[in-house]
Parts: structure tokens; C-alpha cells; sequence
DNA sequence: GAGTTTTTTTAAGCTTTTCTTATGATTTAT
DNA sequence: ATAAATCATAAGAAAAGCTTAAAAAAACTC
């Protein structure tokens, strides 16, 4: 589930208007023309923007007063683009809260890595840090909550079937051997005849089947050891 | 306790380099020069920047290697210095990450203007989430006031116990072993066989539960340690 | 420095996990 | 086909981990 990110583009020359929706269409962002002001407020208060492109003359309310309107409320980043290019007139912009100031006549392509890296940090900042999972077939696990979920039904896992799980499901192409496992899990040399691993092997398989009595998950590879059924 | 905000000059001709610290100091952060880029790795290893000022030709390294280094690892806002000024060249280093690019030569005010706002953008990012009012199920804890009201009922907690449920609500779903306890509120390493942190947790369990009889709030993972019920 | 509070240690009882053992099943080798 | 090797599983003993109370030690307070 993607979430849209929606550009309000405050403009009122029309062929200018157009080329910035064009290209913000082009990086698979969602435009909203506006053209004056007045307009722009309307829209404003609307939606939840992810950033605005604001020129600074505009017909019902000059671009500062927006700007203004937009930093008092909420945090949008906000890219001046204007034909006013005087140093004070930048300085002034990017004080007042914008974010970047691009001056008239711009480079399309430069305006456009200038929104993605705007865009980028403003993303990185507002996203949920991310769960720390590993996921295979329907079994999600998470290796900080060290929750093990299984066909929608949470697992408890004793710590060493929770450790078996983890070092499988990290490589799951890996074929593990007894002595492999043993030497992971346990942190301690291995002596060939020990039934333990097999037992919480067992047990293992066992509730995951509970969970998912039609699924296989763990692979027996005869003489070799275990590995997880792809 | 102010946190001071530390810049990386990374720039090899000399003056501009100390005209760009002197920006820096002026606005009250503190710069610290780097005039190559092997230097400059040195120095982002050692310290935890909050904004690297990035100059593209350079001795040892190429400006370019080191935004690589840069954004492959961390999110440290970047901004450009470059006397190449070819649209090519700017859309190349705002694609690969940075988040202004200035041309030589460039405008003092606008050099300011540029760092203050990508810097008011970033604090806003990493101070967003920490707030302090934190609150899980009829726990509120305040963390100005240092202060626990549970179903209504201010609770009294040592430090320790204080400390653990601060520590515990920062993180939700994480399960904290003893050992991660014991380091993140004693800061010293933990020794194996230590029933403190045991102790700890069933006292503040106990006045919990007799601020709410009818809530369980603290987890036991058998073997790894403990977290938040949700 | 005596009294109070907090922290740590100790120890006993309890719960859960882990390991061992035993037995039966499955696969491989001859 | 039969023996040998390897694996699966159940059950119970042993070990490890957790809780709690209470005493000892340390850290504050006045």
C-alpha cells in the first residue's frame, strides 16, 4: 500500500503552472495547480501536502504571506520558485521557512532531483522506523519484539527454538548440520552423539504445525542436517 | 543542556575553507575543517555530524566517493560546494543524496541562509519523536516532570525503577534482556548470575499492580528478558 | 551521625525449559 | 531383504530461570 504523495504547485502563470505539474507527474508525485493566493489557502487547508511550490507573485496574496500561513501551521517543506533573484530576496525566503528557493528562469531537470531530494529527507523523517523483521512463507518474526507469528497466531517460542528459528530463517537456503547448529545455538563444541537438537527440532516443527497444520517449514536433509522447505 | 551541532568543512582550498567555518561559527554551530578527503573519513567516523559542507574536488578522494560513503551509511544532511556548475553536475550530486548543491562563487548570506534551513529541517526530523509525554495503556509518564500516574494514581519509583519503565515504554515491542537493562540503566557492563535487575522489576510490577490490580503491564520472555504487554 | 530511603545481596520456593533416556520410525547401504 | 545408521517423539528428571521476602549494605537527609 504505496501512499500517494501530494504537491501543491502556487503559480498563476499558466505555461509555468503546467511545466512544474508536468514534472512532478513525471516522478510519480500527485500535482494540485493553483493559481493565485486566495486559491491556494483553499487548498491548503484541505489536504495533507507533502510539499508546496510556491512562487512569490502571485494575484490575491503575495507568496510571503503563504509561506508565512504554511511555517506558523505545519512543518510542509516548501520550494520557493521565483523570478525575483536577488541575493536578499533568496535569503530572506529561506529564512522565513522555505526550504530551497530556485530562481526563474530554472532548469527542469535540476527542479526535479531538487523535489525527489527535498522529498527524500522530509520522508526519512516522517516515516516509522522500520520493524526489524524476516519473514518466510506465513511465518513473520520479529527480532525485536522476538515475536513469532505463524498463519495470523502468535508463537511462544522457548529461547532456544527461538534461536533455532532466527539462524534458519536468516539463511534460508543454508543446509545447517547438527554440529552447525549446536555450535550457534549453545555457543559450545559439539560431540557428535547428542539427541538435543533433534528434540528441539521436534518441538519446534510441532508448534509450528499447530499453527499451520497444512504448511511445512523445516526440511530434513538425511545425513546432513536441516534447512527451511522453500 | 544544549547539544552543540557539529559541521564537517570538507574543502581543500584554504580561505574558502576558513571563510566557510567562520559562517558556521557565526550562526553558533561549531565547524571543523577537513581540506581532503581522506581526512574527511577520519573525521566521520569519529564523530556524530549533524551537516557535512562538501567540496567535489579534492585531493585523495573524489567528493563524489566520499557522499557515497556518506549516504550509504548514514542520513547525514550534505550539502554541496562546488565550483563545476554544470546543471549535469548538480542534478548528479542532489540525485546521489545530497540535499543542497551552491555554486561557486557564492553569497555568504545565501551560504547561511542555505545551512540554517536544512538544519531546521533536520533537528524538526530527530527531535519529532521524542516527546515527553509517553503512554502505554493507563501508564502516563512524563518525562520533564519525571512523573508516573497510573489509572489515575501518581506513583512514587526509585530511579531505578524509573529509569526501567522509561526504558520499557521508549520501546514498546522490544523485549529488553537483563543484560540490556542493566547496561542501558546502570551503564556498566552486566555479569551473568544477578538477580538486581530481577528485584527491580518485581517492585515495580508490585506498585503497579497496586496502583491497577486489574492490569498486567510487564512481560516476562522466559530466557530473554522482558517487555511491555500490549 | 542517626535516621530514612534506596539498592543490592541472599536465599527459598516455584515455574519453565532443557536435556537425557528410551523406544519406534525412516532412510540408506549392503 | 536385512542390518546399520539416522532421525522423531514422548516422558520424566535435571537444570536453569524467575519471583519474592527479608536482611545487609550503601546512599541520602537533616
Amino acid at each position: 500500500m504505496e501512499q500517494q504523495i501530494n504537491v501543491l504547485v502556487i503559480e498563476d502563470d499558466n505555461d509555468i503552472n503546467q511545466l512544474l505539474c508536468r514534472i512532478i507527474k513525471k516522478s510519480n508525485y500527485f500535482p494540485q495547480p493553483a493559481y493565485s493566493g486566495t486559491e491556494a489557502l483553499i487548498y491548503l487547508e484541505k489536504k495533507n501536502w507533502d510539499l508546496v511550490l510556491l512562487d512569490l507573485m502571485l494575484p490575491g496574496m503575495t507568496g510571503e504571506e503563504i509561506l508565512e500561513k504554511i511555517t506558523s501551521k505545519d512543518s510542509i517543506p516548501v520550494i520557493i520558485i521565483s523570478a525575483k533573484s536577488e541575493q536578499q530576496t533568496k535569503v530572506k525566503g529561506l529564512r522565513s521557512g522555505a526550504d530551497d528557493f530556485i530562481s526563474k528562469p530554472f532548469d527542469v531537470e535540476e527542479v526535479s532531483a531538487r523535489i525527489d531530494s527535498l522529498l527524500r529527507r522530509y520522508k526519512r523523517a516522517i516515516e516509522a522506523p522500520k520493524r526489524n523483521q524476516v519473514v518466510h512463507k506465513d511465518i513473520q518474526l520479529d527480532l525485536d519484539a522476538k515475536m513469532v507469528v505463524v498463519n495470523g497466531i502468535s508463537l511462544t517460542l522457548t529461547v532456544r527454538e527461538y534461536t533455532i528459528l532466527v539462524l534458519l530463517m536468516t539463511s534460508p537456503n543454508k543446509v545447517f548440520s547438527k554440529s552447525n547448529l549446536f555450535e550457534s545455538v549453545w555457543n559450545e563444541p559439539f560431540h557428535g552423539d547428542d539427541n538435543t537438537v533433534n528434540v528441539h527440532m521436534s518441538n519446534l516443527r510441532n508448534k509450528l504445525s499447530k499453527a499451520n497444520p497444512n504448511e511445512e517449514y523445516i526440511e530434513t536433509i538425511w545425513g546432513m542436517g536441516y534447512r527451511l522447505k522453500s
